[in-house]
RNA sequence: GGCCCCAUGGUCAAGCGGCUAAGACGGCGCCCUCUCAAGGCGCAAUCACGAGUUCGAUUCUCGUUGGGGUCACCA
């Protein structure tokens, strides 16, 4: 039987790295073994509703290559894909349950459900589990309202196995007569998800550790409608560095306060999609050798359950900063330029020197977005602090400085304006003169940039600049270090 | 608090009864070098604690401690 795994989110307007990681994994389950992806959306909250929240989920799939293969925009044989669609659908199920005895009316008000909570700390009691017939049939003649409850088996153990967290057992009187069905007439999440999986032919319920202890509930109603309970895949959490009030760093469940945690904020920051989900596969999931940058294909081929860690791990910024760095390493000439031209536009750079950037820039970015920074030399140039002249491993002093621009000034003015015509000047300025390439790189570059830092060298930067500007630059340097 | 789960360096982690306890990020140092990166080399840093089991425990069992999750007519 073919794997069919399903990602259920809420739409909420964010897609947490957790939510992501959790469909990444949904969806890596199923195309390892070459099964399907389902989108279902869980929208039956309506106070939480956010306008324009499912376009969200559908971009961020989209922008992270989780492509599902049925879902509510591109339809499939088990819909409707959105939960508000099949409202409908889950009362004669728990109907069913109650003619069959396995679920009972509840005519408990809230208030009454409260107060309990309030002195036993256990949960509700049971009042309604065993109503006689006429008494239900009073309360139904007097419009009470009710809700349907489950009866839960009230001695023994439920046990189930987990792949990753292995066997699980939890004690049956821990577990409340759940609701189903809501006084409203509609189902309880719990309730409509175990219909909709099972509707859905859903064979792997892959999601978060919260899920560790209810599962039994879920099971309970499988037992119950005689379906075949699915394999579960729980998945530990993702948890987030942060800085209490005290100054502490205390570490918690990933959440707003840990900085852009959503996939889009991420993005926006300047990680690609394809380095966050890198990253996010990396993050309680370990491969059987040791690789660690990966493609999509790579880790749908890789992917295996077996390599998931029990244990919460956290999100670590600078580890993604690394993965998303090595992704730009190994991007080719255009996708490196497709990503850059933007960029490149707003600084207004032309294409001529597109090469030599891409071999300068890709080694010294980690981010596209910082690429303005990068660059700012060759817009901005203000009256730097002369003692940028010095520098002592290069040996280059004020007095060098002045004098080796003096000598090279006009013999840059003849010099066609090639990084290789460039270099030979001042690599041959330097040999003719027994110095050492840095005591006669450092002022012209300094003096054309303006900065002490550039990505890359001298002959870059003065190509970067164009011959006019270069030499006015420099002059302006010239001028300065004189009258020092 | 009850119940469930977890526990290897600062972080991600390999390990699955016998190892000098991998690797990566980050940190530090050196090399390369016209700056900064990239690259190369190296260093520091981990088995939470206590009992067992065993000839031998990071590894198995129990307890302690610590962390997380969960206890709705919310999803």
């Amino acid at each position: 039987m073919k794997i069919r795994t399903r990602f259920a989110p809420s739409p909420t307007g964010f897609m947490h790295v957790g939510n992501l990681r959790t469909a990444l994994y949904e969806f890596l389950t199923a195309k390892h073994e070459d099964g399907t992806f389902v989108l279902r959306i869980e929208d039956t909250d309506q106070e939480r509703y956010v306008e324009g929240a499912t376009q969200v989920i559908y971009d961020t799939l989209k922008l992270a290559g989780l492509t599902h293969d049925e879902g509510p925009d591109i339809g499939g044989d088990f819909g409707p894909y959105v939960q508000s669609e099949r409202l409908g659908l889950y009362k004669p199920y728990a109907e069913q349950l109650v003619n069959e005895g396995k679920a009972y009316r509840c005519f408990c008000s809230k208030e009454r459900l409260e107060a309990l909570r309030e002195q036993s700390e256990s949960g509700y009691d049971r009042h309604c589990r065993d109503l006689s017939a006429e008494e239900i049939q009073k309360n139904l003649d007097a419009g009470t309202p009710y809700v349907i409850r489950q009866k839960m088996p009230l001695t023994g153990v439920s046990t189930y196995t987990d792949l990753v967290y292995g066997e699980i057992s939890i004690p049956n009187e821990d577990m409340d007569d759940q609701v189903l069905l809501k006084a409203d007439g509609f189902p309880t999440y719990n309730f409509a998800n175990v219909i909709d999986d099972h509707l859905m032919g859903i064979t792997h319920v892959v999601r978060g550790s919260e899920y560790l202890s209810s599962t039994p509930k879920y099971n309970a109603l499988y037992e119950a409608f005689g379906w075949e309970i699915p394999t579960y895949m729980h998945l530990p959490l993702i948890m987030g560095k942060s800085v209490d009030e005290e100054g502490n760093e205390v570490i918690s469940k990933l959440s707003k306060r840990h900085g852009s945690t959503g996939f889009m904020d991420l993005v926006n920051d300047g990680f690609l999609p394809e380095a966050i989900i890198n990253y996010i596969a990396l993050l309680g999931w370990a491969p059987s050798d040791n690789q660690e940058i990966f493609t999509m294909e790579e880790l749908i081929k890789n992917f295996d359950p077996k390599g998931i860690s029990k244990s919460p791990s956290v999100f670590d910024y600078d580890k993604l900063e690394w993965v998303n760095a090595e992704h730009i390493k190994n991007m080719s000439f255009d996708e490196f330029i497709s990503h850059a031209k933007p960029f490149f536009d707003q600084l207004g750079i032309g294409e001529a020197n597109y090469a030599m950037l891409e071999e300068i820039l890709k080694p010294r970015i980690t981010r596209f977005t910082q690429l303005p920074e990068k660059l700012e030399f060759l817009t901005k140039f203000e009256d730097f602090d002369l003692s940028l002249f010095e520098h002592k491993k290069s040996k280059s002093t004020l007095d060098s400085s002045k004098a080796i621009l003096t000598d090279i000034v006009p013999k840059l003015q003849q010099c066609d304006w090639t990084r290789e015509a460039i270099s030979e000047l001042l690599t041959g300025y330097a040999t003719e003169h027994e110095m050492k390439n840095a005591l006669v790189m450092w002022p012209v570059r300094i003096a054309a940039a303006g900065v002490a830092v550039t990505p890359g060298g001298c002959a870059e930067v003065l190509i970067l600049l164009g011959k006019d500007e270069s030499l006015r630059r420099i002059n302006i340097g010239l001028e300065r270090l004189m009258r020092s």
